[in-house]
DNA sequence: TTGTAAGCGTTATCAT
DNA sequence: ATGATAACGCTTACAA
């Protein structure tokens, strides 16, 4: 047996489609008892409204896109979490990409989602994405969109973070107020942002405490922000400073690596050194010794950022002026054993 | 500017809707010149074919749904990479819900997806599912589906999972040959299968070896096989059963807990006891010391799904006799430092 | 080579 | 209270 229309129903019961139609939205303008006729044959034929022609009709889609670089990640997750949450509530589906960190790739996927007619989007950039026009295309196109995390200020749009800068400030001064003087940094590269706003947070916090900045402490790692950057650049550090008694890097896993050789070589956290990371992963709790880090919310990120396309989709429904808000979530710092 | 349309194409040009159409999608019978003004034009309005139409005639809506228990854990993530990977090459979307272990919203998820009209499902089934009606429902409504991971041996589709019972085993024989002789076992509860499997994996491993199978040494992990689980069962372990040399544990994070234990009471991991873990995650291979485990290639299954999800959609299209395949991949021991 | 027309399953307007 | 009709934008027999 093939799905059931309303025009099935309407035949079988002698009527009209739009009275069906009327009838199985509540509309007041339908006598109780064809109404009650209608609702339950379609309830007997087991009707669902055909999305496709619903879609085609209502120009809605009742689902959004998003975008990551990549799943993942704990904290990407997280996010992803937060977001079904929302979507769920709602009613709405959500159709995932990963960019695999990859510019063409995202710009790709974002024509895609368009041409789906999705009814918004969600992006946090790839770590390669300099340029913005493929975000300004969805703009163009009426299409609702939140970018998080990884965001362009330039954009004009809504937005989701955390400050980075305020939140590494907070970590670096923390370390000095410990008492660490020499306190290295593992930074993240050039792009995206939030790298960026990490170094800058650290300098300052230097600067604040009139600890001067010396550029060669500062390392950067390359793989991606991998277990394997800490790692190594932590073989690095040791003998080009072994004079440090701190290291603040840029992320759980690229801590995690220097805890690692750290213990593999016999080196104490802290009592020698001192390592903070950032994210708050699951992992970070149950790495001996524990890591002090950044909370980062991934699942409020995911969260504030549905809700802040939602509404937008709501008002664009509703022909009311849009209103771009930009959502800074406080990060706390969780002092483990680690500093 | 609104979208452009078939319609709108023609009529600057003149011509009908249905040349329009047919250029566009490369007929033969359309004369050079024509298809190349509509071409042209098709470019410069920027038109994209609008796909709730197109879903609405072809019935057919290019994307499928996955419902996974949880897209945070490890495996759950590589899974849908793979998955993700397959529908790319194939200009497919993924739907994805999370049905958070829980029957009820499984079943709910598959309802929304089978009302989307999603052209084929993958699930990797709740904890708490024990029924197979609403599984049925998706096959009764011709929709491809497969199970991969948490299937349900019972419903007649395609699937994709390791064989638990044979990984489970060959652990156990592992251990036996390398001398361990009172081996522990944590397990899940009694849903899913996998649980269940890898235990009688355990279970058969030692009757093979003429290793009496002591059910007091069996230990069930009932917080959803969290850290937790493992850290508790190993504190109580400890006490009543001083005497064993290895635990073999359902999950890599199971064996985790019970490593930072271990570690934080002092016992030598794996000279008094050794740790053997189940599915190696990332975790596994950084935590102190190594964890020795079974690797469980999660990319992989995720591929194989969504491979034999579209071979069906494709062969159902064709009116071709659908075959449902189980594909069992491998699993290997990776041996680390804790055994 | 091009065009006409029907239809996919809804929703919405306007009569009756 | 009910229904006829058009429209959403596309695909596809079938004519011309």
């Amino acid at each position: 047996m093939k799905d059931a229309t309303l025009k099935q129903i309407a035949i079988q019961l002698g009527i009209s489609i739009t009275t069906v139609s009327k009838a199985l939205k509540n509309y007041s303008d339908v006598s109780p008892k064809t109404k009650k006729a209608v609702v339950d044959l379609a309830t007997e034929l087991n009707y669902t409204p055909n999305s496709f022609a619903v879609n085609l009709r209502t120009k809605e889609s009742k689902t959004i896109g998003l975008i990551v670089p990549t799943v993942i990640h704990n904290f990407f997750s997280n996010i992803i979490e937060g977001i079904l949450q929302e979507a769920e509530k709602r009613n709405y589906m959500v159709i995932i990409l990963q960019s695999n960190e990859k510019y063409e790739l995202e710009k790709k996927q974002i024509e895609l989602l368009l041409n789906k007619r999705v009814d918004g989007i969600l992006i946090s950039l790839s770590n390669e994405t300099g340029e913005f026009d493929h975000l300004k295309a969805i703009l163009a196109n009426k299409t609702p969109l939140v970018l998080f995390d990884k965001i362009a200020k330039i954009v004009n749009c809504s937005k989701v973070t955390i400050n980075d800068r305020k939140a590494a400030y907070d970590a670096v001064s923390f370390l000095i107020k410990k008492g660490y003087k020499k306190i290295a940094h593992f930074r993240g590269s050039y792009l995206p942002q939030n790298a960026i706003d990490r170094f800058l947070g650290y300098k300052k916090a230097l600067e604040d405490n009139n600890i001067p900045y010396d550029a060669s402490l500062v390392y950067v790692c390359e793989n991606n922000l991998d277990f394997e950057d800490g790692y190594e650049n932590a073989k690095k550090i040791i003998t080009e400073h072994p004079e440090i008694d701190a290291i603040f890097a840029v992320t759980d896993l690229v801590a995690i690596g220097i805890i690692k050789y750290f213990n593999e070589i016999g080196i104490a956290i802290p009592q020698q050194i001192a390592i903070f990371g950032f994210s708050n992963w699951f992992m970070s709790s149950i790495i001996t010794p524990k890591l002090t880090t950044i909370d980062q919310p991934g699942f409020e990120i995911g969260q504030k950022s549905a809700e802040l396309l939602f509404d937008e989709i709501q008002s664009k429904k509703n022909n009311e002026v849009v209103v771009f808000k930009t959502i800074e979530l406080n990060t706390i710092i969780i002092e483990r054993e680690s500093t």
